[in-house]
DNA sequence: TCTTCAATACCAATCAGTCGGTATGGTGTA
DNA sequence: TACACCATACCGACTGATTGGTATTGAAGA
C-alpha cells in the first residue's frame, strides 16, 4: 500500500485504481463491492461510473495500472546496479524480501490474487494477469541467461522456466503467509529459493 | 475432482460437502453461491439448510471434508513403502505431478484458494485451512528429518520450514497453471523443488 | 453553451436465509 | 397387526437486504 499508492489527491480514476489494488488485496476480487471502491477512494458511485463502464472494466484496468506500478517499483529498485547476473538475480530476492513488511495484504501480488479467482469466470481480466506477471519474470530471464553463460551452465532447464519458478515459490509464499498469520515463512521460503540458486549456479553442480 | 469426490448417491450432506469442493476449486469462495452448490450436487435449498446453518458454516465442514479426502489420498499413496527418506520425499513429488491432470480445478488446492480470499474475513475457515496445510506438511517433516540425519546434513533451515516450503511451490504452482492456462510450468517448478532437493542432500552440498 | 466530472436518487436482479409444510421410517403399545 | 407418535430429512415459495448499474441533475471550466 504505502508502497504501491500514488500520491494523495489524484484523479478520481487514479483513486478508484489505487483502492482497487489495497481492497481486492484484502477481500478478494469478488467480495470487493463497487461501493468499497467508492468509499475507499473517497468518491461516489456517479464518478465510477464516469470513468468505468463496469466493475470488470474497472479491475481490467486495475491489472494495467499495477503492472505500471509494480513496473517503476522494480525498475528504480537497487539491485540493477552489481555486475555479476547473479548476484543481481540474489539481490533481487533480496528486495523481494524487504518487501514483505506491513500488514500481510499490503506485499501480496494483486494479480497472483486475481488469477486465482477469476480464472473461470473473467479469462480477458486473467490474460492480463498472465501478461503482468510473465512480463516481470521476463525481467528475471537477461541476468538468469547472462549468469548461465557466465557460470558456463548447460542445464536441462531453461532461462524462462527459472524465472518463472521464481514466480511460482513467491506466489505460494504469500499463500503461506496468509496461512501462518505472519511474513516469516515467506521469508524462509524466499531463503530456500536464494540457496537453490547458489547450489544451481555452483560451478560443481552443472546439470 | 475424479480422484477427490466420493461415490454418487451419498447422502445429501455428503454431496453438498463434495460439490463444494468442486465448485469452490472452479469459481473461488465468494462467487461460490449457494444454489450453486445445490444444483450441482442435486439438492434443494431446504436440504441444504437442513444441514447447515449457514454458507460459512459449510465452509468450514468442507476444509474438515478436504483435509479427510486428501489425508487418505495421500495415506494410499505408493511412495512410503521406500526405504530411503529422501526417495520418498523425491516419490511424493512425482506423485504430486502425478495429479496434475485434467483441468486445472481439479488438482488445484481448496485450502489454498480459500486462505487467499478468507484471509481478512473468516479467521476460523483460515485457521481450518492452516491445520490442513501444515497438518499435510507434517507428514514430509518426518522424512525430512530422517533424510537428515541419514545424509549428516546440519542446516541453518529446519525440517519444518523445508516442509512448508515445498507446500509454498506447490501452492505458487497452481498459480502459475491457472496464469498459463496449463500444468506444464506446474510440471516445471515442481522439476524445479526436485532439483533442489537432491542438491540439498548430496553431501557435497551441507550448509 | 458545450463538455467533463461528479453527486444523488433510484431500479432491477441477485442472493442468503426463513418458514410452513410434506414424506418416510422407526418405536412403543394394545 | 394396527395405530399413534415422533424424529429426521427434505421441499420450494417467499423475504429482506445487498449490489451492479442507470437516470437525472448540477457545477465548473473552455
Amino acid at each position: 500500500m504505502v508502497i504501491f499508492v500514488s500520491d494523495k489527491q489524484q484523479d478520481s480514476r487514479t483513486r478508484l485504481l489505487d483502492s482497487a489494488l489495497r481492497v481486492v488485496r484484502a477481500k478478494g476480487y469478488s467480495a470487493t463491492r463497487i461501493d468499497d471502491l467508492c468509499s475507499d477512494a473517497g468518491v461516489t458511485k456517479g464518478s465510477f461510473f464516469h470513468h468505468f463502464r463496469s466493475k470488470d472494466d474497472l479491475m481490467l484496468s486495475a491489472v494495467g495500472h499495477w503492472d505500471t506500478m509494480t513496473g517503476n517499483l522494480f525498475a528504480q529498485a537497487p539491485y540493477h546496479h552489481l555486475d555479476d547476473p547473479l548476484e543481481r538475480l540474489l539481490a533481487y530476492l533480496e528486495f523481494r524480501k524487504d518487501l514483505l513488511v506491513g500488514d500481510l495484504p499490503n506485499f501480496t501480488c494483486f494479480a497472483g490474487m486475481i488469477t486465482q479467482e477469476a480464472y473461470e469466470t473473467r479469462p480477458e481480466i486473467v490474460a492480463a494477469c498472465e501478461r503482468s506477471i510473465s512480463g516481470h519474470a521476463a525481467t528475471l530471464e537477461a541476468d538468469i541467461r547472462e549468469a548461465m553463460s557466465l557460470y558456463g551452465i548447460q542445464a536441462e532447464w531453461s532461462a524462462e522456466g527459472l524465472a518463472l519458478h521464481t514466480q511460482a515459490v513467491l506466489q505460494g509464499a504469500f499463500i503461506l503467509a496468509k496461512a501462518k498469520g505472519g511474513a516469516a515463512i515467506a521469508a524462509e521460503s524466499i531463503d530456500h529459493l536464494v540457496r537453490y540458486l547458489k547450489l544451481l549456479f555452483s560451478t560443481h553442480n552443472q546439470t
